[in-house]
DNA sequence: GTTGAGCGTT
């Protein structure tokens, strides 16, 4: 059956939202909606995907119409094996439109047009202009197709910040989020000794000033980092030329000016002059 | 063939 998302959320009044994560990627609603509906009457199922990319995101919403199935659902769903991995179910804790949700279920309609804004705006903050090509978000196959075009699309850069900022922003929303409900005992399943033990003995060993730990570090940070970029800038000049065809005339010119470039210049000089005996 | 913390759509 795969009538869900037909036209957004059926009816989320008095249902009881289920969040299934850990699936697979290519685990589709109607992969997991048999799966569901063996312990009560499945009302919705949504899997969350990737605006740009349209990929699942790894978790999908399951709805139920009763809370005793929904439960029971958590009880025999939760560590089952899906598509290779082990899933986990628990009680959503959230809802789509940040309606205010207790054990899953729905007890306070969404906001009309305000959405959560001191919640979590999370990383898609810049709305889409593009309209998705997708229309359900059962089963698609040939997501492949735009998926490709976005990339192309897309530049370097911003493909690069995307990953970059979807980790560093989910990461800084999760340590705010947990801090503030770290009394909750859940947290016990979040563990960060390591990292946090090793900082806090070093912060100890520097924490007198650290400004003052190193006595000259930008003296010596250039020094060593002076000659490694050079020559990376140097092995890199191909690369970035045939990485980017579009000013062919400004490779021409590059040789030149480099050329001129290499003339003396103050940095040069304080690198000559600079005293080789914080070096050793 | 593809990553792996996490709370959602027309």
């Amino acid at each position: 059956m795969s009538h869900f998302g037909r036209s957004g959320p059926p009816d989320i009044s008095d249902t009881y939202s289920l969040l299934v994560l850990n699936i697979t990627f290519r685990t589709t609603a109607d992969d997991l909606y048999p799966l569901f509906a063996k312990y009560g009457k499945v009302v919705d199922v949504f899997i969350p995907r990737d605006r740009r990319t349209g990929d699942s995101r790894g978790f999908a919403f399951v709805r139920y119409k009763y809370k005793d199935e929904a439960h029971k659902a958590v009880e025999r769903l939760d560590g089952r094996e899906v598509d290779g991995r082990e899933i986990t179910v628990q009680f959503a804790k959230y809802g789509p439109n940040a309606e205010k949700i207790s054990k899953g279920r729905v007890v306070e309609p969404p906001p009309r047009s305000r959405r959560s804004r001191s919640r979590s705006p999370r990383r898609s903050r810049s709305p889409y202009r593009r309209r998705s090509p997708r229309r359900s978000y059962i089963n698609f196959r040939s997501r492949d197709d735009y998926r490709e075009r976005d990339y192309r699309k897309r530049s370097r850069s911003r493909s690069n910040e995307r990953g970059r900022d979807r980790h560093h922003d989910k990461d800084r929303d999760y340590r705010r989020r947990s801090r503030s409900r770290s009394a909750s005992p859940d947290d016990k399943r979040r563990v960060r000794g390591r990292y946090d033990d090793e900082r806090r003995s070093r912060s100890c060993s520097l924490s007198a000033s650290p400004a003052r730990r190193s006595p000259s570090p930008r003296s010596a940070s250039p020094l060593k980092a002076s000659p490694e970029r050079r020559s990376k800038e140097r092995s890199l000049t191909p690369a970035s030329r045939s990485r980017s065809p579009r000013s062919p005339s400004l490779e021409k010119a590059s040789p030149e000016r480099k050329s001129n470039d290499r003339s003396p210049s103050p940095r040069d000089t304080a690198r000559s002059q600079s005293p080789n005996a914080e070096v050793g």
